[in-house]
DNA sequence: CAGCAGGGGGCGG
DNA sequence: CGCCCCCTGCTGT
């Protein structure tokens, strides 16, 4: 198994990722000010053609959305309010979502939850990653989505330096760790006990269990700017299992001159 | 691998 | 809550 790491780096942050496309993708959402889809009744305008489209909905004093239940008249302008009036109207599904995955509080909004992950528990996401993501289990609770793909420097870095200062009080605690645990997706059965290519020890991994070989989780305890303590985590995604794709010509436009630089694998994979 | 459809999350009202 | 921005999974090529 080639325990992945991500082949091609953005040149302007940490961010890292399996695919050309996934990276001319980041370039164009985060990276650059292009906004070629415009809006011919109000000076809107975004990167996708999908958004350009909700936003004429929004124009359009026509029904747009309708629900579907039987005899009901609701209709709104957005996909989105249909689907929470039908929860909380035709469902009576009205409750907190999002759960924390440490303390079980819940709340009913995902960035009340995020704050709360920042706040009491310290979570912090790496650079390049801007916010949490959160994802349905199967108890229809909103939890923090724990996959994330690092880069190689943060690896090798998390590799190299274990968790020293770990004798406060925030060290990792169980639940944390089964939080994350929970979180990992069951892999492809058979491979198991990932190699790091010529890089060795583990370290502070943790595998995630022997049945789940497809990542391995890094949490770290430091020390950031301010002094304080925080837990920051890693994981690792294994790739499919594939080559390391051929670096594609340039295509034009703003995002050409980034691709250049970009689409240099950042490493060389066996 | 690219394009599209849908959804998650942020943020201001 | 409404609108916007971004991400991702699916599906066709």
């Amino acid at each position: 198994m080639r325990n992945h790491v991500n082949h091609y780096k953005c040149p302007l942050c940490d961010m890292t990722c399996p695919l050309p496309s996934s990276l001319r993708n980041h370039m164009r959402f985060r990276h650059s000010e292009d906004r070629p889809f415009k809006c011919d009744c109000c000076d809107y305008s975004c990167k996708n053609l999908i958004d350009l489209q909700k936003h004429l909905d929004t124009h359009s004093e026509e029904p747009a959305y309708r629900c579907d239940f039987e005899n009901c008249t609701f209709s709104a302008r957005s996909l989105c309010s249909i689907k929470s009036h039908y929860r909380k109207v035709h469902e009576g599904d009205s409750g907190p979502r999002y759960k924390c995955h440490v303390c079980d509080k819940c709340f009913t909004r995902g960035n009340n939850l995020t704050v709360h992950l920042r706040k009491k528990h310290q979570f912090k996401w790496p650079s390049g990653h801007p916010r949490f993501r959160y994802k349905e289990h199967e108890d229809g609770y909103m939890r923090l989505q724990l996959v994330r793909y690092e880069s190689v420097e943060l690896t090798q870095q998390l590799l190299r330096q274990p968790q020293e200062g770990s004798g406060l009080g925030t060290s990792l605690n169980e639940s944390s760790l089964q939080g994350i645990i929970l979180e990992t997706v069951p892999g492809e059965p058979g491979r198991k006990e990932e190699e790091e290519e010529g890089k060795g020890s583990e370290g502070t991994a943790l595998s995630a269990s022997q049945d789940n070989p497809s990542s391995v989780i890094h949490v770290v305890n430091q020390t950031n700017a301010q002094g304080q303590q925080e837990i920051v985590y890693y994981v690792l995604s294994e790739a499919p299992g594939e080559p390391p794709p051929a670096p594609e010509p340039p295509s034009g436009g703003i995002m050409e001159k980034l691709q250049g630089i970009a689409e240099e694998p950042e490493i060389q994979m066996v």
